[in-house]
DNA sequence: ACACCCAGTTTACACGTGTTACCAGTGCTC
DNA sequence: GAGCACTGGTAACACGTGTAAACTGGGTGT
């Protein structure tokens, strides 16, 4: 890689403050870390504050955690295309909650399906907890990776507890199931599921699927997988599948893909819920728009705060409190 | 802040790596860098090799880039919950081109306000670039922040080339000039325009509050800003008020918003686009999923390859060709 | 006169890595 | 045998920071 810096801002570190203010480097940092070993003269304080102000001095943070052995990045790795308003809203406050706790909360688009391989790209930033919500992101060999970088906090949702993690209850699955038992409570036996094909999906889709699968049985109700792509036309030709199919549920995965299947099916002339009844999840504000209004299955995580403190306590102390499960609940609308 | 470690796995380190195989630790460099300067005999690189792997070596990378003087952190600063499906589609494929690039593309969502003190929070990082999308996220002073933290590459969109800064030519008052422009064509001329309340989405609502007056004050049209936060039961007050202002039409700065808006003004039994017409922004598939199918605004960005591209030679050669301007265009749907 | 303490500051080392010199050996030529 | 080129490798420094330990004067008690 040939590298030519051209024109470039002289860098600004520790050493020049310490150079204008007339005193050491260490005070320097003892200063601007308000260390309370150290006993620094209130004159002294200012000026080397007045220096950092005036050359615009800006810590560099990959060395200071080289030194102190320890970062204040939170890692939470999520490809930001792939998440619901829910889960974003809850980044949003997990952002701030982190923030406000002195964390700098990072997020990373994960480009790697294999466990291992990504938690060696985390590990390369040596964060200081990582948060994998996504379902099957962890192993235990990833998590042993994670380890031996130094990163102390590991949270996931799974639907048991992984060792060395700490683990938040709760099963996609659980999404499915939900959906299949309302769907079976009002009389429905063939039941089709949106299978979506965009690439990082089929890790919530499938265990949503099974989850649907194991209530169908139970009922003597049968399941048919439908893939389906991203966009109208996709839909609109699974519209037609379905009539031809003769089922009378469709569970869409999501709101977004059922909006647009249930949309799709008013097009081609087929009732909603009359002829067939559609079902989504996450309980987007989508739901509530479009006619019909939406069933759909809505989740709820412990508050941010809570998660947050969690987080803290797992890097200081190493260990915390146990926290709720996650929890899903059926939200019943026109569509079905 | 106390700091008890706990029980901790051991870090490794490239020292490690050395030991096990028999060799100085610079060798170790050479063999995992691939550093073509330096001769290594087949034999001893693969026994570097079977020891970092073995050992599960995952390279420091603050400490890389401290030693190197650059890093491969390209810092993309934008709260995922503002950003619609257009663009975090946008962010998923440049996350890929730049990752297929060699780079770590790494979001950070911006909780201050002021250009300078964010730009001082993503300077700690020290990235190679800072992708910096958001309307009025940077200022001069704020870019010399980041210059004098070595970042070589900062990216951004505005109205007119900043200094220092690759600007990608594009007005979110576009959005609201296209949106104005095709209202009047239809007759309309007392318009109103949904103003979100939400944290981060004023940057973008105001230049397209402007652009819609520009418009109207040519055409003799009036304008009304209406304050509303993200939900149904705002959108049903706001319905009412729309009707009683007399409205002929409301820009509703979003899709989503504006889907909002148009279903309750249904509930309310006024009709849409008969007595008002309604136009989003962003062209979201939700525009076309919801009755009536919605008007909107699309806006289209050069392609996320084009700009890896860009951002390489940034970062490599401190310079780059310019890019096609964004540009927006409407698209006429049942709602106006 | 000496020991001792205290406030205020500096010296010196460590963190994990990339890279520029430099070095040891071997074969080859004159 | 001296000189040389080449192969395969190592020693040592630098990056910017945090912090334990040492240092300096001045005061204070005995």
């Amino acid at each position: 890689m040939a590298f030519s810096k051209g024109p470039q801002a002289a860098r600004i570190t520790s050493t020049d403050v310490a150079r204008a203010a007339g005193v050491s480097r260490a005070t320097v940092s003892f200063v601007l870390n308000g260390t309370s070993t150290a006993r620094i003269s209130e004159e002294t304080r200012s000026r080397v504050l007045a220096a950092a102000d005036e050359l615009g001095y800006v810590p560099h943070a990959a060395a200071r955690s080289l030194r102190a052995g320890r970062s204040d990045l939170i890692l939470l790795p999520a490809a930001v295309s792939a998440t619901g308003r829910l889960f974003s809203d809850w980044v949003d406050d997990m952002e701030t909650a982190l923030g406000e706790r002195g964390y700098t909360v990072v997020l990373h688009g994960n480009r790697s399906p294999d466990p291992v391989t990504a938690a060696r790209a985390w590990a390369q930033l040596r964060p200081a907890a990582v948060l994998a919500m996504a379902p099957n992101s962890l192993t235990a060999e990833a998590v042993q990776v994670l380890a031996q970088a130094g990163t102390t906090a590991v949270l996931t949702i799974a639907p048991e507890p992984m060792p060395g993690v700490f683990t938040l209850l709760g099963d996609q699955s659980d999404i499915g199931r939900v959906a299949a038992e309302h769907l079976v409570s009002r009389g429905r036996r063939r039941i089709g599921v949106l299978m979506p094909t965009e690439r990082g999906l089929s890790a919530f889709a499938e265990p949503r699927l099974a989850g649907i699968q194991r209530v169908a049985t139970v009922h003597g109700a049968t399941v048919t997988p439908l893939p389906m792509p991203y966009g109208g036309e996709a839909a609109s030709a699974l519209a037609v599948l379905c009539r031809e199919l003769g089922l009378d549920a469709v569970f869409g995965y999501n709101d977004e893909y059922a909006a647009l299947l249930s949309a799709a099916l008013n097009d081609h002339g087929v009732d909603v819920p009359g002829q067939i009844a559609v079902v989504g999840a996450d309980d987007l504000l989508l739901a509530q728009i479009v006619r019909p209004q939406l069933t759909s299955v809505r989740y709820r995580l412990p508050a941010a705060d809570l998660i947050a403190d969690t987080v803290d306590s797992l890097i200081n102390r190493g260990t915390a409190e146990p926290l709720p499960s996650v929890w899903f609940e059926p939200v019943p609308r026109q569509s079905s």
